[in-house]
DNA sequence: ACACTTATTGTACTTTATACACGATTATGC
DNA sequence: GCATAATCGTGTATAAAGTACAATAAGTGT
């Protein structure tokens, strides 16, 4: 049984080509349920999309999301999503708010209870995933017309990403397991909208100690390689119970 | 027509005896629909109750909400229930999250997106609530034993509160219009659970030039008189949009 | 006048933030 | 092998903000 009146949707977010990317897919009736759960569920959820046209119709990219099975427990229901959509586990997740305007989608009453994942370009396995043909990653300013207010969903799980990367060490789930530190200012300068001072930002981080020097360097690039850096994982986890300010 | 898997719950905070409160109320079955909503969906929350004795319990205190008719915002039925359960308009009001675990409620499956609200004491005024006579204020470290996991949703909420207060002027809801700079130490001391030193404290609030002398004291109090302060709308309003950092 | 209670204020020191520019290193093309 | 192109990596001076700390002022009540 699925609860009709609730859907789960995620704000998948990556960091490619030095800009915020969100995956996004042409919604499949009953696609996503046939990966998640019973024959039951996945018949009610065509019944859904026969009813309205406008989910099923192909013009129009959408968020990653379905209906939340009653015999599934909300948070843990967000992670299997994403499982099916990446083919990844132990993502970043987090809840971002339930959009419930009643008139926010025509023609029947859902609430959305919206999630942000963040995703580590370096695993990125998509062709791994359920539903790899139906998804595909657009860059934040480049979004399509997105169906029903799922622009707005976007924008609401960007902005909570970009206050909470502010005193929370969350962005580092965007990045590879090594990085420079030009990748990781990039990476603030690009969630915050910013340009930021490359000695202040390598004084601040390295106050932080929070980093580890791999002794690698990058290879084959055409100019002088920069160091490798992984976290320090103690102190990461120490930060994010203290929070840490990035107010730059 | 309700939606029988989703509820609304307020978490409404005050400011009495310089703790933070928590307005609860014991649930009486149907009274705030009685006020709220149609005589249909009035029934239909009966049925609701009726079915489930925990519901009805009178032994156990409980978070002001209930569930979402077909026809409401979820943001404005929110605030409607504030209305009918304080009396009051225009209160600070916010999303905390959604809890989805789908044991969280014995016998049936409901979601329930939480609130909270902070309530200026000098407005508080109870007596012209609707429900005055179930509803009843409880230090935040007395409370009493709450059905379900509500005390797990006034804990999350406290912990939003805690957390938004220290970028954003939100505590400031929970005092009275005219204030006294001890008053508001106390505040953040109680939400902060932290001793402050009073002279960096003052130093503090007084660059942010976010308060305005109202060249009035404090009367009738065995002791010097302090002078009362208000805020300076159109900075409270500037930092509202930046945010500040009160991170003492 | 005196005791009692809370309000108000300043300074020295430490830490953090900001503004700013050039030599070092690597691959490539000639 | 040497010039070029590209990015990496670093230091210092100044300003701003945070911290630690305690005496005097202004009311009330007796």
């Amino acid at each position: 049984m699925i609860l009709k009146n609730i859907s789960v949707d995620c704000v998948i977010f990556g960091f490619q080509n030095n800009k915020i990317n969100v995956l996004l897919w042409q919604a499949e009736p009953g696609l996503l349920e046939k990966f998640l759960t019973t024959a039951q569920a996945y018949e009610e959820s065509k019944v859904i999309f026969e009813k309205n046209p406008a989910l099923k119709s192909d013009k129009f990219w959408g968020l990653i999301g379905t209906h939340l099975p009653t015999d599934e427990d909300l948070d843990n229901y967000a992670k299997k999503i994403l499982k099916v959509s990446t083919g990844l586990k132990d993502i970043f997740l987090k809840q971002v708010q339930t959009f419930g305007n009643k008139n926010r989608v025509p023609h029947y009453r859902v609430l959305t209870v919206a999630y942000y994942a963040l995703i580590n370009p370096e695993y990125h396995n998509l062709e791994l995933s359920s539903i790899a043909k139906s998804v595909k990653w657009f860059e934040i300013d480049k979004l399509p017309d997105l169906i029903f207010d799922s622009k707005e969903i976007v924008f609401s799980a960007l902005k909570k990403l970009r206050e909470e990367v502010q005193y929370h060490p969350v962005g580092f789930h965007l990045l590879p397991e090594k990085f420079t530190l030009t990748q990781l200012q990039t990476l603030y300068e690009v969630i915050l909208d910013k340009k930021l001072d490359t000695r202040n930002f390598r004084k601040k981080i390295q106050n932080m100690e929070l980093l580890i020097d791999t002794n690698k360097k990058q290879t084959n690039v055409a100019h002088r390689a920069a160091k490798l850096y992984k976290f320090d994982v103690s102190i990461y986890n120490r930060l994010k119970e203290e929070g840490l300010n990035f107010r730059i």
